[in-house]
DNA sequence: TAAGTCTGTCGAAGCGCTTCGACACGGTGG
DNA sequence: CCACCGTGTCGAAGCGCTTCGACAGACTTA
């Protein structure tokens, strides 16, 4: 392996001298820069990043939890754990890839370990075990997720409460007035994950003032599950024209039910989702929708994140984006009553 | 921060011996052991990792590279990912997550920096730009994925070749005599990632030997694709009678589409499927299908890339995991011909 | 009883880097 | 012409840990 006193000598300057060529925390001149530089790329050295974490207390990491499921792997969690990557790498920054599995313990061994320079958390639920500490760590940390306190928090998420109620706008603009919401499974809701619940209260608040009724069941992704919450919705509502689908898994079935239940979407019924813009890209029928924008909401953490790090940027910073609903082919005007 | 120093303090002992007691490199006595257990936690000691690795050049970090898509972010992946991740724990291992966009860099930065103590790459083509990296460096590497050359490396993957066989046979025991193949998107035959040129292989040869006749066809997993695909093979082969799916995405496209144009499953078509448990069970019809066993692909690659890295374990070991048919509802007796 | 062998512990060196203070040197201003 | 300042470079200390060799003492073995 190259070290810095390779380079050194091989530039004729001192370790030091090259140390600030390469951090450029002081100036040196250009000749002698240039000789660094040269002698870096001629010998292919590059740092060794346990001495320099040691140095300088700094490793130029930040840990990741993601959440651990062993039911389903849902794709928007993907999505943004590689633009978190990505965004980190551009700032010179590495992801270390936490499971939710260890829990709370995590947050103890990173900060106790300096493994990291700071955290990004999530899959956040309400009243998270993990969020005293997080508080209380001399590290940065930011939420990617709504808990119920943001009190010295950093958090970046969707606004789901607006999204919520854009939907409902849409559809009451439309000329619906009895929507049904295909939520998230029950799971979901019990382990008061904020962004399905903040979805719902938008919706409902929205369709309170529109005067839409509003009828909200859980649901798993499965056909089966989808098949009876479907049945259950048309047989206690049969006025609904329109539903809003939070849930990934369920909008494939859901439109496939639909039809196969002699209901063509959208003429006889109108369908909004909240889900990725691939998945509304690709379903069946093409699906208006309200986008969650997993890059920006990547890209966003781990600028605020380093932007702490770095010791620019507040702490307690809540940063909601905002819904943007996007129209295709999956909902149109009420049918006429009859 | 509580450093070792302070430990030994409190414990009345050297820095050596905590350093011994934690590692077990040494014998201590008992009583000695439990002072120096009791005082770390007590203090709630974390070694310094980055102090660590400097001392001992072993970061207990694991690099994963895993492919960055812009397109689609396939579920398999995801549950590698975390399969490794997991595993890497129960090892005392993390995980540094690299994107496939730094490429063959990555690699070398790796190494240079010492950053991580082995690499786990995943989505490798069959004549990949990283392969030469991987064979030089001296750090351990374990591809997820089988390159078309294996020399000097180490790999685990399905046995795909073997998973088509497989296919092969179960829809030739139940009669059927003309199958399609339904693929990956063209782009991944392209880019010559093994696995689906190895399934289409197994499907070959074993159809060959069973006499069935075989028509393949790339498939990208929108219903736009499936549907434009499904009406070319019933042109060229009407008398197809089965369907083989690899492709995650195109499934339930395809049980839809076969459905709406009144072909029953599995009573005038069969259906077998390469793909993970989870996306069969949860079809519209559960899949008979062979499962990429991705949990077991992790594990496997953390095992084997650990017992290189402490010196147990031979390089080029290459572990193909036998396929498994998992029998459900899409795949039954051909249809007597008419 | 002397020599040899373990066992458990310690001190010190050193891993490769960052960073602080020192300082040489040429340019300015009085 | 001297004191002064800014610029560019260097030497040395030290980050917190691992690990090697040394060694004291207890225990065998001849």
């Amino acid at each position: 392996m190259v070290t810095l006193a390779e380079v050194a000598r091989h530039a004729g300057v001192s370790a030091s001298t090259v140390s600030y060529v390469l951090s450029g925390k002081r100036s040196i001149s250009a000749a002698t820069r240039e000789r660094v530089e040269s002698s870096v790329r001629k010998l292919g050295y590059h740092p060794n990043a346990g001495a320099r974490a040691l140095a300088s207390s700094r490793s130029n990491i930040i840990a990741l939890m993601v959440p651990l499921r062993t039911d389903m792997y849902v794709p928007v969690m993907m999505e943004i754990a590689m633009a978190v990557a990505t965004a980190a790498r551009t700032h010179g920054y590495d992801i270390l890839l936490l499971t939710g599995e260890e829990g709370a313990e995590a947050v103890r061994r990173i900060e106790g370990s300096a493994l990291a320079d700071a955290m990004i958390v999530m899959d956040v639920e309400l009243d998270d075990e993990r969020l005293p500490l997080l508080r209380a760590a001399n590290r940065p940390a930011v939420l990617i997720g709504l808990p119920s306190e943001t009190a010295g928090l950093n958090c970046v998420d969707l606004d789901f409460a607006a999204a919520g109620a854009v939907c409902a706008e849409h559809l009451a603009g439309l000329g619906h007035r009895e929507i049904a919401v295909i939520g998230e499974a029950a799971a979901v809701y019990e382990r008061h994950t904020g962004f399905a619940e903040r979805t719902l209260t938008g919706l409902r608040e929205r369709s309170a003032e529109l005067g839409l009724r509003l009828l909200h069941r859980p649901c798993e992704g499965s056909y089966a599950s989808v098949s009876a919450t479907l049945s259950r919705v048309f047989d206690e509502r049969p006025g609904t024209t329109a539903f809003v689908v939070q849930n990934e898994a369920a909008t494939d079935p859901l439109l496939a039910l639909l039809r196969q239940s002699g209901r063509a979407v959208p003429e006889d019924v109108s369908v909004v989702a909240v889900c990725p813009e691939q998945v509304a890209a690709h379903a069946s029928v093409p699906l208006t929708s309200v986008a969650v924008p997993a890059q920006e909401m990547g890209r966003r953490a781990v600028e605020q994140v380093i932007a702490k790090i770095e010791g620019r940027g507040s702490d307690e910073e809540v940063v909601l984006l905002a819904p943007e609903l996007t129209v295709r082919e999956s909902a149109a005007q009420a049918p006429a009553e009859t």
